[in-house]
RNA sequence: GUGGCUAUAGCUCAGCAGGCAGAGCACCAGAUUGUGGAUCUGGGUGUCGCGGGUUCAAAUCCCGCUAGCCACCCCA
């Protein structure tokens, strides 16, 4: 055989062994627990979508643009793996006719999203986000109500340490007034300007606002906010927003460069980071208003508002911040056939079951060897099984921490170990 | 996609003025006339990330590739 590479996991993506597994179902079952107590429901869409619907609700943002992981074609469909959930959400609703019942509709999902970016800790290939969307409703007290779920879930994972940043970002009515005055600001300071940036004027002028670029932070001071020229409606949301946010006593900071990624956002945007970064890849969660999704993807026009939480990076802080979650033994009772008993200790092992996991080591090493992995795989108890014994269908049951060993019929297990 | 740092045992790492591959932990075996944890003894389990180059000689120097980390870009 000649000796090859070995093939390892693809790049970006990672495995989450057993030992990790306790503190990642800890993360799930706390988002789950606390969107069912906000009254939201399970959904789960497919991981693959029609590349159209990924690319109407945001062709020109870097997620759609560089970081598509595409499907060759099959058939008629180009297919692509989602790298978001909001889209496939909003579809679903629709085709599933969720809008035909009580408005909103109140949904969250669990799942991996795909994006071809460089990898980085914290920033993979597929990565798990926990979604909400309450889809079908304009009022203010849907945005402050996936904030306070989001901040509830992030609290109940152990992390209190976490900064709210809010933002209006107006609507069809209002922004594209802004985005001229934005523009009217930044030509004359064009030159100035990193090469990207210059591109962005004119494409995606909003993006400006979070350039992270130091020569052009200056301009970014005297640069027209948005939220000083929301249309009436949307201030109105806005204020409204931040009322029900204050009553509520969820701190947040006011943010005029937090911008959206998407297209399809529209007022309020929101990001949750953690307290003591000043954070660049390290968004715990994030999520606005989506008011333009619906049509964009060529259903009729609906509101909506949600949230995408980063799984990987709450449960590599749950981790850092030194939660750990018992494992439980892998077997509670470990069969040992001291010789050829493997046919015996199948059986034994079968009759243990109806009661506890169980185990069997029909490795032909030395029982000390044997006594060592049942020790250290944390059994509670060994049944031991010698020839002599065996053949009158009896066992010895050792109880690991007592150390007490006694011999029974193979028929008493179960009433012993229950 | 850009730039920087890194890659040695299962894990954490040392070794790098070029000269036989090391430590701790883990693992395996024994002390234990076959019954775990404690102790002691013994064992290195390795294509030094991959591929080239320089050299009498490369883990060590040079180049390329791959992967990870960090900073950008962007985002969860």
């Amino acid at each position: 055989m000649p000796r090859t590479e070995p093939i390892k996991a693809a790049r970006g993506v990672r495995d989450i062994l057993p030992a990790a597994i306790p503190l990642w179902r800890q993360a799930e079952q706390e988002a789950a627990a606390v969107a069912k107590r906000f009254g939201y429901e399970e959904i789960a869409t497919p991981v693959i979508e029609q590349v159209e619907l990924v690319e109407r609700v945001g062709e020109q943002t870097d997620t759609v643009a560089k970081e598509l992981y595409r499907l060759d074609k099959r058939g008629s469909q180009n297919l692509a793996l989602r790298p978001e959930a909001t889209a496939g959400v909003v579809r679903a609703y629709f085709e599933g006719g969720l809008n035909q019942g009580p408005q909103p509709s109140r949904l969250y999902l669990i799942g991996p999203m795909f994006r071809h970016d460089k990898p980085q800790k914290g920033r993979y290939r597929q990565f798990f986000q926990f979604n909400v969307e309450a889809i079908g409703g304009a009022s203010p007290g849907f945005d402050a109500e996936v904030i306070e779920l989001a901040l509830s879930w992030l609290n109940d994972v152990g992390l209190q340490d976490l900064r709210l940043e809010l933002n209006s970002i107006g609507d069809g009515k209002c922004r594209p007034a802004y985005l001229e005055r934005l523009k009217d600001y930044y030509r004359p300071l064009k030159s100035h300007l990193h090469a990207d940036s210059q591109l962005r004027l004119e494409r995606n002028p909003l993006r400006l606002l979070d350039s992270k670029v130091p020569q052009e932070q200056p301009f970014k001071a005297d640069a027209p906010k948005i939220t000083e020229h929301l249309c009436d409606e949307c201030a109105a949301h806005w204020a409204d927003v931040r009322r029900l946010l204050d009553a509520a006593g969820i701190a947040y900071q006011l943010n005029p460069y937090l911008v959206r990624g998407l297209d399809y956002y529209t007022r309020t945007v929101f990001e949750f980071y953690p307290g003591g970064a000043s954070g660049q890849q390290d968004a715990l969660a994030s999520g606005g208003r989506y008011d333009g999704l619906a049509a964009a993807e060529g259903w009729p026009s609906t509101p909506g508002v949600g949230f995408a939480g980063g799984v990987d990076r709450v449960v590599e802080l749950m981790a850092a911040s030194g939660q750990e979650v018992i494992a439980k033994p892998a077997a509670d009772v470990v069969v040992i056939p001291d010789g050829e008993l493997s046919i015996e200790a199948a059986e034994v092992a079968r009759i243990c079951r109806a009661v506890r996991s169980v185990a069997v080591d029909y490795e032909t090493r030395s029982l000390r060897a044997k006594m060592k992995w049942a020790n250290k795989l944390g059994a509670k108890w060994v049944v031991l099984l010698t020839p002599d014994v065996a053949k009158r269908r009896a066992a010895q049951l050792r109880e690991m921490t007592s150390g007490e060993q006694t011999e029974l019929d193979w028929v008493e297990l179960p009433t012993r170990l229950a």
